[in-house]
DNA sequence: TAGATTGTTAATCGATTAACAATC
DNA sequence: TAGATTGTTAATCGATTAACAATC
């Protein structure tokens, strides 16, 4: 018996190969049945020679002249990121920020799904936010336990990230989508993505300055 | 007389420099004086090397065994990004997300100034969200040229994306953060930033899967 | 002075792009 | 078949890290 060593793959090219399925799902709605690296490409703003090079992490089945069947593609990338199912999601923070993350989950369907919103105001504890219950952030382990959640999005104030983030981490969350400007520590096997919007307004007020012939973003 | 050529820095060079910005200015609440690089590093989540690489870019005035003043070196990093005053500012639609956006303006001030916000509901035209006046869709060049914008932020459906981004260029927007999915064609001279919220959730999604042993994520 | 830190250059690392044999 | 495209390997590019002379 041979253990199936599922190699782990980077950020980057997680990110684009959700970007091409995204693309790929727009297709099939237009009921386009194959395409070519070199447009799938052009629709997800990358280089042909990017997508071959990220479709190698998929058991894709292009064929030459023919390019790849839409369908099949879109299972491969799906099964390749393996979110079948939902993942049990955890929102902290229903403040103006938390409440917007949260239309995301009605819009679009990203593979998660909320499970709590945590909170302090009690104004909103005991309500319901879009069909997702809100509860006092101090039931946080209870809730993270009770419903498997090993992922959580978090959209509080800076003074409690880290704090929040340790009592995730011990209550078994191992992937967070950090919205505050704190740097979080955690052990090495948990997975943060910073999403520092701040940030983001600085970056972008520095490039309106200069008339600068620039390069793309991040991403 | 000699012509200065600014040379521009890269998008995760003015990335970190925006955030050493943030932490100097969170020394100089609490009365710190002096900082060493490998402090202002452990900081900002970044190695000592790479601070100092990145100062590199600044007029800094380190000096070996005293480190460097946090008041001056605060002062360098701005002189730097050249954000002395504020930018003027569009916002693009005002749903859920693009009213948190306009959040931060108001907790934060990230060296932008929001001068309009453009919506086409007709229930917000007219109004006021936090004291910057709601216009129009229609009023977008007028408005960009009037207020001599230079950022936008584009917090609207993806299907009027690419339509909105190619009006705000040609009304003279040259750097825009984009919060749509919609992989927006530019001319090269334009910067744009996507945030991708969608692409995020489902990358944390992937991570949340396997017992990943993990590196830290983007930007 | 001795020791530690800066500024800067060199080495390493990783990610993107180019090239090309296999192939439909 | 001829031509174009895939899958994959090699080359390039850029960004991070390491090293180290200058220096306070």
């Amino acid at each position: 018996m041979i253990a199936i060593a599922k190699k782990l793959i980077n950020p980057r090219t997680v990110g684009r190969l959700s970007i091409y399925r995204r693309v790929l799902n727009q297709l099939t709605e237009k009921n386009t049945q194959r395409i070519f690296s070199r447009d799938l490409a052009e629709l997800a703003g990358v280089s042909a020679s990017q997508v071959r090079q990220d479709l190698m992490n998929v058991s894709s089945n292009g064929t030459p002249q023919n390019g790849y069947s839409v369908a099949s593609l879109s299972r491969a990338v799906t099964r390749c990121l393996g979110t079948t199912g939902p993942t049990p999601t955890v929102l902290l923070g229903a403040g103006h920020l938390g409440q917007a993350l949260l239309h995301y989950f009605l819009a679009t369907r990203p593979h998660l799904q909320v499970k709590a919103v945590l909170e302090v105001n009690n104004d909103l504890v005991g309500k319901h936010l879009h069909q997702v219950p809100v509860y006092h952030e101090s039931t946080l382990e209870g809730n993270v336990r009770a419903s498997h959640i090993k992922v959580a999005i978090l959209a509080v104030p800076d003074d409690v990230a880290q704090d929040q983030a340790n009592r995730l981490v011990a209550a078994g969350v191992c992937s967070i989508l950090n919205f505050t400007t704190v740097r979080l520590r955690v052990p090495a096997e948990v997975y943060v993505e910073n999403n520092d919007i701040q940030m983001s307004l600085e970056r972008v007020a520095y490039y309106a300055h200069e008339d600068s012939e620039l390069i793309e973003g991040k991403a």
